[in-house]
DNA sequence: GCCGTTTTCGGCCCGACTGTTTTCAGTCG
């Protein structure tokens, strides 16, 4: 096992999800709920929003919800020795090897125990040549098509696809939809799952069909010209891989009854069980048919044509896709208080932008002209954006070189505002000046204060330096919000969906500061970096701090990316009054003077 | 093992699909 400090919330997550396995093969009947309990807690750590870890040293472990008084204790056991004595009593005499195996889809505990145990294996390479040579075929239970079924997962499971970005998935899943159209037989089709909730990153893409003829619209589905596998095909499911070993699944369902299969198969998971547990308590049992009275099998199933009905019959109002994740949206909906979302229509200016304009940056430049952006920008009919440049770089330059560099951006920027946007532009009234600054490892900024004065505002954000302690992270960040220019914290977490983690901070404390000092926590709309991360976001609306909006675009057409911007605002719970670049230019004006 | 808008005790979401079986177990979402 391995010691407290090496384990992130993911890796915690595997030891319980391990645990659950433990107790199934034990004794599954007994320990039914003690299971669910431990797959639950599993859940929860891995979509906590900070460290287990961390959560530990604050003594705030049993705020998770899911983690009780016994499971804290183990953990707190775990952190504090390396290893919890009850853990690994539980998961005694299991093989290791099967735990790899679960990994697998189709396997689960018991299978992967019978595969480590019976086949004597201890590893995925030892699984393959028992496949190979047919040895699993032969087991009790198994057969020639569950031996091929390992073989294919295990073959899939090399290439491991990681999660796709929100508008991969988006693109992907607008390819099957095109295809599905093209048949009589459909009448309405949606995303489902995370693709229709919005997730960050999407695994599989499900989709749903309204139609009176299931088996027809299976049957073209399992014809789309672009697939390269047919998982498996029922009557009112069929699910295949297309390329780059995308799973899509498409369920169907009559017109009376599609909104219950779009409320069910839109999930989360966790929205529908709190969602079933809540209407259970009432006497109802909901399922992707509909509702019926819970103790009477025989009682007829109310059918819901759409979700507003079948959330109106349960006594609240229809929850946006974006808020269903189990986090207070059903108490929400009950009292009638659901927040109004912000929409892309309310966004009236981008707030990160960067030009071809040269200032010999320390990162990237962009690839568009200001003017050729300032027309981009007119055209989404914004009244405002900023320029935010990244800082010119210090190790290149002294003081004096980076001051005359920023002078020169502030010229152009001037020259702009009295000429360009008044010929050209019909919505666009202002070009702010702006930079996006780096954040020095301890917390200084690259720029000196005579540079800083020749910005309207400025951004800050971390590029270098990203596994510091928390401790240092948390004052070295404060310490660059601190300077009176600084308005923004640009991607505060600095994380890259797929390539790296985010850094470690005291969110409380930063978002206390932001608060008290107004400054703003950006929200980057680029597709890879969706940062704020929508569960922070979430918080700090909470906490009611405002919240900026940029794209971070290097290319006019990266202005585009807003709409992802706004799926984490949304997920975050935010309102237009929550995020400043709703505000008039006379507003905003005010607000950074 | 967790949890509280009927509960600090007694509940705990619901159904589809597959493979190997002759009625079901395992897995998944």
């Amino acid at each position: 096992m391995k010691t407290s400090k090496e384990m992130n919330n993911l890796q915690i997550a595997e030891l319980l999800r391990s645990v659950a396995a433990a107790y199934e093969l034990k004794d599954a009947d007994r320990n039914k709920f003690r299971i669910i309990a431990y797959q639950r807690a599993a859940d929860a750590i891995e979509h906590a929003s900070s460290e287990l870890k961390d959560l530990w040293d604050d003594a705030k472990l049993d705020e998770v919800p899911g983690i009780g008084k016994s499971i804290a204790e183990h953990l707190d056991e775990l952190f504090r020795t390396g290893k919890s004595k009850h853990f690994e009593a539980v998961m005694k005499g299991l093989p290791p090897a099967m735990f790899e195996f679960m990994e697998l889809p189709g396997v689960g505990a018991k299978t992967g125990f019978r595969l480590a145990k019976e086949l004597g294996i201890k590893s995925l390479a030892d699984l393959e040549k028992a496949a190979k040579s047919g040895k699993i075929a032969k087991l009790e239970g198994f057969g020639e098509e569950s031996q091929s079924k390992i073989l294919t997962a295990l073959e899939e499971s090399k290439g491991k696809t990681r999660r796709m970005l929100l508008p991969y998935a988006k693109a992907t899943a607008e390819g099957v939809i095109e295809w599905m159209k093209q048949n009589k037989s459909v009448m309405e089709i949606n995303t489902l799952g995370s693709l229709r909730r919005e997730a960050a990153t999407v695994g599989d893409i499900d989709i749903a069909v309204a139609t009176k003829k299931p088996e027809e619209v299976l049957g073209h589905f399992t014809k789309y010209p672009k697939l390269t596998r047919i998982i498996e095909k029922g009557d009112r499911t069929a699910s295949i891989i297309v390329p780059s070993d995308i799973q899509v699944d498409l369920m169907v369902q009559s017109p009376e009854a599609y909104g219950a299969l779009l409320q069910h198969f839109t999930g989360s998971k966790h929205h529908n069980i709190a969602l079933r547990e809540y209407a259970l308590k009432k006497g109802l049992s909901l399922s992707e048919y509909g509702i019926r009275e819970a103790r009477n099998s025989k009682h007829e199933i109310r059918k819901f044509n759409d979700e507003e009905s079948f959330y109106k019959f349960l006594g609240m109002e229809w929850i946006p896709p974006e808020l269903r994740e189990d986090s207070g949206e059903i108490e929400s909906a009950l009292s009638q208080k659901l927040p109004v979302l912000v929409e892309l229509a309310d966004i009236k200016a981008d707030l990160q932008i960067h030009s071809s304009f040269d200032i010999e940056t320390s990162h990237d430049i962009g690839a568009s002209t200001m003017e050729e952006v300032i027309e981009r920008a007119d055209s989404l009919n914004y009244e405002y954006i900023a320029f935010t440049e990244h800082n010119p770089s210090k190790s290149r330059h002294n003081e004096k070189q980076i001051i005359d560099l920023l002078m020169r951006k502030r010229e152009a920027v001037d020259k702009l505002n009295y000429s360009f946007v008044k010929s050209h532009c019909k919505s666009v009234q202002k070009v702010f000046n702006s930079l996006e600054i780096d954040i020095l490892p301890e917390g200084g900024l690259p720029v000196p204060d005579e540079g800083m004065d020749t910005l309207d505002f400025a951004l800050v954000s971390i590029h270098s330096s990203f596994d510091l302690p928390r401790e240092k992270m948390t004052s070295r960040v404060l310490k660059a919000l601190e300077h009176p220019k600084v308005r923004v914290f640009a991607h505060p977490t600095a994380r890259k969906l797929n390539e790296r983690e985010g850094v470690e901070v005291d969110w409380p404390k930063i978002f206390d500061f932001c608060l008290k000092n107004d400054k703003w926590l950006e929200i980057n709309a680029d597709p890879i970096r969706l940062d704020l991360p929508d569960t922070l976001v979430k918080e700090a609306v909470k906490e009611g701090i405002m919240l900026s909006m940029g794209t971070d675009a290097h290319h006019k057409n990266g202005l585009d990316n807003m709409q992802y911007g706004i799926t984490v605002a949304r997920r975050g719970w935010a309102t237009k009054d929550d995020i400043v670049n709703t505000r008039s230019l006379k507003e905003f004006e005010k607000m950074i003077s």
